[in-house]
DNA sequence: AGAATGAGTGAGTAGTCACTCATTTTGGAG
DNA sequence: CTCCAAAATGAGTGACTACTCACTCATTCT
């Protein structure tokens, strides 16, 4: 039904996390996720993912009491992985150009949200839903990474108002919306053309900087 | 696990639909878009379908061959509840006031969106995740709700510019993921107070049209 | 009135799945 | 090498599910 896409690979982002836990753990953990993007939760089958972590079914459960358990620990999983992905582009963006003008730093940004997603894309379209219908975990990942965002953005708005590049009106809750809007909407409505999108993030910086510019 | 929250009732929106057809098909449907939504499509029993509609389970399958087939044959029925849902107050906006300025019909357009998103956020949040497992089927959607969108924002733009509000360089490609994306944004981050979404889509507005005016 | 119809029913069926546990394999200590 | 405890295995199990079908009975037709 669906097409088996490239599979992630938790344990390239988790080498501290594979010390303190049994590498078994991580390959279930890896197995089931994948799993999940490809059939989501309830269509996934334990048997699957033992076959994918080459493991018997019956390991499973010497390391999650239930099925359930393993989706419900794959969430701190996912706040691990993902929070390194959305801060640390933005630091080193920040920090390695001090100088770099707003609009730069705001086309950056863009341009690379925009890979992020591509590259993420699976997981994002795909492991969410299966926790759509359990708020409390889906809850879990909105406090950890939301919060995140936020503060970046208002990192670089205050950054612009510091260099007298931003009017002091600019208020970072609406800038929020704003830029991670068009990142999510342009990522369900556009088709991939890196060339035009490139035009079209400066495009769109451009004008959200008429109104923002110092006046 | 989810909240009981409040139903849908299909019958409401599709009087034409229900002559065409025995209601007991509506009924149906009706109670597994609701039970769909509560509980996604693979956690909910034709049991519990039967017992929403206050029939037999058997019943259920002189209507639909499959619970996949109740799945399949709610994709169009999706299409008609929305299309209206999106277009008409869009329309009304538009045709009732032709001499509103472009930057009081944004700030309307937006407000009615959101409320909208709210009206059916149930469905949008809960319906959409059982689609995203089959391609086909969510693409049925996107290429029945994207351009109707696409078509509203291209008029907007194409109004503004008629009627010299609008600089000509303003890009209704690129409006589109701007509107679309605050809207689907602050649906995600924001919590609702009416009075706050009230100023800060006053405020989005006032900061595009700042960039956009006739230059 | 009596016959024919077919929508509606729900107990039953075949099959599937998460999870168990008796058995086998592994690997390290002596 | 032997011994043994822990790890791993996968056939087995009971619970449960989508779907079936023989039967009911209200309604319509003759």
């Amino acid at each position: 039904m669906q097409k088996p896409e490239e599979n992630y690979d938790l344990e390239a982002y988790l080498s501290e996390y594979v010390e303190t836990c049994p590498d078994k753990e991580i390959r279930i953990l890896n197995a089931a996720i994948n799993a999940f993007a490809d059939k989501g939760f309830e269509a996934t089958r334990t048997r699957e993912i033992a076959e994918r972590a080459g493991i018997a079914e019956g390991t499973i459960f010497r390391y999650f009491p239930s099925k359930n358990a393993i989706l419900e620990s794959m969430v701190p999983l996912l706040i691990r992985v993902l929070q390194p992905k959305i801060g640390k582009p933005i630091e080193d963006i920040l920090n390695l150009n001090p100088d770099m003008p707003i609009d730069r730093i705001l086309v950056a940004v863009l341009k690379d949200r925009l890979q992020m997603i591509r590259d993420n894309g699976r997981f994002i379209k795909s492991v969410l839903p299966s926790l759509i219908h359990r708020a409390p975990l889906l809850e879990q990942l909105r406090v950890s990474l939301l919060p995140l965002i936020e503060g970046y953005v208002v990192q670089v708005v205050e950054r612009g108002k510091a260099h007298g590049e931003l009017d002091e009106s600019v208020d970072a809750r609406l800038v929020m919306p704003q830029l991670f809007g068009f990142v999510l909407a342009y990522s369900i409505t556009q088709s991939v053309d890196p060339e035009r999108e490139a035009r079209d993030v400066e495009q769109f910086v451009e004008s959200l900087m008429v109104g923002w510019r110092k006046r």
